[in-house]
DNA sequence: CAAAAGACTCAAAACGTTTTGGATTGCGAA
DNA sequence: TTCGCAATCCAAAACGTTTTGAGTCTTTTG
């Protein structure tokens, strides 16, 4: 509870070099600043945030929504991004205010907090396409940071993966192992990813001259992925390899490819993308699977950094940063079996 | 962006007028509080809520740390609790800030939080029996409110059910239908509310003379149900009834029922406490489950007021509730099937 | 009719920090 | 000597609110 007045007053100095003291401006001397930065450890001063935000303008802490869906299910990831997330906005002296959104309309909840006029900024999570939240923030000038790409070109910061190279090397791999019918269980195409990666996959599978006619669109489930798989394998040409949304789904596929009689890779070659998630580790498959891979858990710092730099006036074009995801091949996938 | 000076400039008033006329204290005239409501209104005044709270010496923030899981399972009644305390914390006012906690010390992620010193008290959700946390913020003095009890005769501020009563009614409802082979399947015992439910089965047994020996404390998993309800009827003298630690436990122990090819309440009465999570909801059981309920939604109000109470100045004595659960009596329960 | 009581209002201090605009010192250069 | 220039330091203002302690009227009371 000691203040830059108590430093000051210990040692005869006034609160403003005090203050320089401690936050490194160069017009104090090396010997006041040591005597400061003493005195200050001795009386356990911690800067009071809420005096800084004043004098500051800013609140020091951003906001987040989390959309629940209607069954209260909560997301596997939402909990990977939340940990990683606080750790790294505290890290820089922020907090992070969480909302829960039930609401129809995508942007109620956000014109709700910023009612309160206490947000600096916001982190929106799990785009969809051309998203409204992203609109609604842009019109009013309220900073925020987007996790993923919801539209071609944007203006604002963000921070993703390249969904779109996720499926094209994904394709480029199968290929080069000799598979020509390639199936792709994707995610619900509500979320901006799945949809950039169905492009990549058309795309790709059209230059490459390959049909792409077994693609699902659905929830990431063990379920969908065993349902979808079991279908597609009961066609007369079924896919000898399968490109699955998340190591969750790929989980169903193993099980329905095995349910068939069939061996993975022998048969048919099973790769998923990796968001690292704890639940479902994709070394721990059998055999270990081949993935894409870009933990979520790396995306939370980046995140946090970029978002408290475009407050700090780092303007947006330089704050967008796609990765590509790593590519490791392991034993799911094979090359394609000959044809009889 | 209006300010209180902005206000009195217009209306040709001090500060000190404009903050007591809005703040709706006695000593200033109704047709001045009138005006400076009205050109507020008109200027879209809105506190600040950084400035207010350096004078008053209060963050308006209250933390909550989630403990999570090594498997990373989101716990079912989180996003309940969540949703329910950030609206009624804001109410209020105040801010929830959230930390995830994967440490195996169960306070360290409440001394870093305290650290950056931003606080002004924490709720804290699903006890275990003596709750290191609750000693380690006594013993600072932390304020905080506990959702449930962790001792007998706590000295600060709780919220929640009897946990020993919802044992005891269940028990008493049951043996008012004849039944004397009583089973309880409990969640894990590391959580204060199950110790509490097994001691109040026990004791209410004894009362009754009755044997208690079908008892099972595990996850609360419907796998854990079915394994556990499987287990017992297949003894020689099976259990006519079970009391269930959640719905989706007794969704297990129905299907086990059945699975042996016994009906529900004919020969074996199914009974849960119920916390009204949307996920499973005791109506939708086919016959509609006897519960004790409890909605956790509920708790969410109080628990936030209990605390901005509590840092008001509430002394802790008035602010311990433990309410009683609901017994509500639908299809799943009947009369003891006759011995033959 | 004076004094007390009430009704209403205000200036100023306070919260703890950052930042602005000097002020003071010592020292080498003109 | 005097000027300029770093190198240090400081007083005061500012952020927007709440609260304290008085002040000015008007009304009631003895």
């Amino acid at each position: 509870m000691a203040t830059l007045k108590e430093i000051g007053a210990e040692l005869g100095l006034s609160v403003t070099t005090v203050s320089r003291a401690l936050n490194g401006f160069p017009e104090v001397s090396e010997a006041t600043r040591a005597k400061v930065q003493e005195t200050a450890d001795k009386l356990g001063y911690r800067p009071n945030r809420i005096a800084q935000r004043l004098v500051t303008g800013r609140s020091g802490m951003v906001g987040m929504i989390v959309k629940i869906k209607p069954d209260m299910s909560a997301d596997q990831t939402f909990f990977e991004i939340l940990t990683g997330l606080t750790a790294a906005l505290s890290a820089r002296e922020t907090d992070l205010v969480l909302a829960v959104d039930q609401e129809d309309d995508p942007v109620l909840s956000y014109k709700k907090l910023l009612e309160r006029d206490i947000l600096d900024g916001f982190i929106l999570n799990a785009p969809v396409m051309n998203d409204p939240r992203v609109d609604f923030l842009r019109e009013r000038g309220i900073p925020f940071v987007l996790h993923g790409q919801d539209r071609p070109e944007p203006d604002y910061p963000t921070y993703g993966i390249d969904n779109a190279a996720v499926s094209a090397d994904s394709v480029k791999l199968l290929s080069q192992l000799g598979h020509t019918r390639i199936g792709l269980i994707n995610g619900e195409l509500s979320a901006a990813h799945a949809n950039d990666r169905l492009a990549g996959f058309m795309a790709s599978m059209a230059a490459l001259g390959l049909k792409a006619d077994a693609v699902r669109n659905e929830a990431s489930l063990e379920s969908h992925g065993y349902v979808q798989a079991l279908d597609l394998l009961s066609r007369p040409n079924p896919p000898t390899a399968f490109i699955c949304a998340t190591t969750l789904i790929a989980s169903g596929v193993m099980r329905a490819v095995r349910d068939r009689g069939l061996k993975v890779p022998g048969d048919v070659s099973i790769m998923a993308h990796d968001d690292a998630l704890p639940l479902t580790r994709a070394i721990n498959f059998e055999p270990a699977l081949t993935v894409t891979r870009a933990p979520l858990r790396d995306a939370c710092e980046p995140l946090a950094n970029i978002l408290i730099d475009h407050l700090n006036g780092t303007p947006a074009r330089d704050l967008q940063v796609v990765l590509n995801a790593e590519l490791i091949v392991r034993g799911s996938t094979g090359p394609a079996p000959k044809e009889e």
